[in-house]
DNA sequence: CTGTTAGCGCTTTCAG
DNA sequence: CTGAAAGCGCTAACAG
């Protein structure tokens, strides 16, 4: 085995170059006042020793490593798994490195996993996903605190400041969308089925709720359920909800995996699907393509709400101004849980 | 909006606490040999000024940011998710951040991110899945050159190197029962369903190669099929081969989503399940209690292996002697589309 | 127990 | 276009 070469310095290569630091400092970040001949001789020897600048002496100068922090509660979850996976790519793109905390649901954990990266000093952080949005301004001061020291960009989140930066897809829309279309298609029992009350749950339930109220339905007339855990926990809580006091004829679900428990709850009670109860899913993943039949769902966008977040980061990182709140508006993916209706009878 | 502080250095605190730079630096990193009573005065103030050491600086010094980097061709992919999830969780118990690279499939990129993990001077890296590692020597030099900085971890991967050490899930054994429990359930006609050939590919089909073999099976009878891309992709291909030339009784699948697919296949050809045709998957993933009937599937005990590669890696990293390879047996997972069998029917 | 000081390896004025 | 030299903020001998 090859012996642990010691690390090359600058100073290595500039007296094999015949020159000073500052010049191989310079061809190193492409300064343009070299003059070729002498760049190429330097350029051929970082190549001959392989040498590889020391990254925590250039941060030490410069003040950064370029690199952007991504907090999300866990990157097991379908959803925000995609989110980091867009935007590592994004962010590589620009250069830029990614350091993945995944916080889990713990407030206190979130606050510490923030600390760190303000004490790593990266350029600025991504929150992912809505549970970071506290629903007192007190425990959303850890938010405001880092933005005093970096940007802060919230993926389907907002918050007022001015660092921070909040790209979301319309969930209020998307589910005043859904529920309107349940309605439409005959449904009049349709339970919102919900994990935690998060920022974005909370839109999305005020969207259920002004739909049925503009349909016509009463505020007594709105079920909704709470349930986490897995799939076979969330089904127990559906039967006994079902049971217990209220059916239901339809299930607008805040994810997939709730609208799959659904599903499997529809099986159980031998109620035909769409037939006798209509489901809709939310985030479109791979989850709703792989059950029978394969669930309606809403699209929210999450690939482009992660270049969008990305791009805006590099407008805020130059300095160059940017909307503190951008929105995106989902898809409506018909498939095979609910009855096809006809939005706009009357063609177009 | 509060000023952007100018951000505090060990000799704004050292003055303030009326004592040396080492001082502070000794209470930063803890040391033993600073009298409580400074040691209590110098936090004090630190608290006060809400100083947070310069980590670049720290690093230049220390020669480590304590970074591990983790490479995975994407995040999006549930195996991975997951695997990453608990690599980052371990990681940072152990007071390890990740800076995670998602390389894509690519061979240039995958080398490429690993320069850059190199040149960030992480104090390692973990190199998730099977993708990593190449068929040719030539190919896999990389990873050699990487170990020999750093400390190379694979996650379900294997390559022979003093500083690299691979974690795996026994694949080959895990197909060779899969195959073995099909054949004893009663199916001839066993196709082994895979993406791509990478290294734990080999070993699943080797397997089940061998499994069919010692079943008394001709080489003639082994049935395999190479497909990629989405569920929707996958479905035709097994239809088209369906038709073409062979039917089989049962499928072996590389991974649950294959199976899935396999499972929509067998939908759409009025197949029934498990009587006319026996589905497997791997990974135990969310997918397999998604869709109906619930797939049977390999559980290949990733949070395991996740939490045996950090422990290594601590204890590499600590000097200590390391396996170079160590595997971890899978367990199967029955569930509704095999038909079951007694293993042990003597008892026990 | 505490302070002095010499690095760590690079960036960046400032002169030339 | 190039070089000298002053930091960047911290760690870790070494000396007291």
């Amino acid at each position: 085995m090859a012996e642990k070469e010691k690390q090359q310095t600058i100073y290595d290569i500039s007296s094999r170059a015949g020159v000073s630091i500052a010049t191989v400092s310079r061809v190193l970040n492409g300064s343009p006042k070299v003059s070729s001949k002498t760049k190429e001789r330097v350029l051929q020897i970082i190549e001959e020793c392989g040498y590889e600048p020391n990254a925590f002496a250039r941060g030490l100068g410069t003040g950064s490593m370029r690199t952007i922090g991504i907090l999300c509660a866990d990157v097991a979850d379908l959803y925000l798994a995609n989110a980091v996976s867009f935007l590592e790519r994004e962010l590589r793109l620009n250069g830029f490195d990614t350091v993945l905390n995944c916080t889990g649901y713990d407030y206190e954990t979130k606050v510490q996993c923030m600390r760190m990266m303000e004490s790593r000093r990266v350029d600025a952080v991504i929150l992912v996903g809505s549970q970071y949005i506290e629903s007192t301004a007190k425990r959303n001061r850890y938010i405001i605190e880092a933005s005093r020291n970096i940007p802060v960009m919230l993926l389907n989140g907002y918050l007022k400041g001015d660092n921070i930066y909040g790209n979301l897809s319309d969930d209020y829309q998307a589910f005043y969308d859904a529920a309107s279309r349940l309605y439409k298609s005959g449904c009049r029992r349709i339970l919102f089925l919900y994990r935690e009350k998060t920022y974005s749950c909370r839109l999305k339930q005020q969207g259920y709720s002004d739909a049925l109220r503009d349909c016509g339905l009463l505020p007594e007339q709105e079920l909704s359920l709470q349930s986490n855990g897995k799939i076979e926990q969330i089904k127990k809580n559906l039967t006994a909800y079902y049971r217990e006091k209220h059916s239901f004829d339809s299930v607008l679900a805040g994810d997939d995996e709730l609208a799959i428990a659904a599903l499997k709850f529809a099986g159980e009670q031998k109620l035909a699907i769409p037939e006798e109860i209509s489901l809709i899913g939310c985030n479109n993943s791979v989850l709703s393509i792989c059950c029978s039949p394969e669930l309606s769902s809403i699209d929210n966008k999450c690939e482009m709400l992660c270049i969008n977040t990305v791009t805006s980061l590099m407008r805020v990182l130059e300095g160059q101004s940017v909307s503190h709140k951008t929105m995106l508006l989902s898809e409506y993916i018909e498939r095979n849980t609910t009855r096809h209706i006809n939005l706009y009878p009357s063609g177009s």
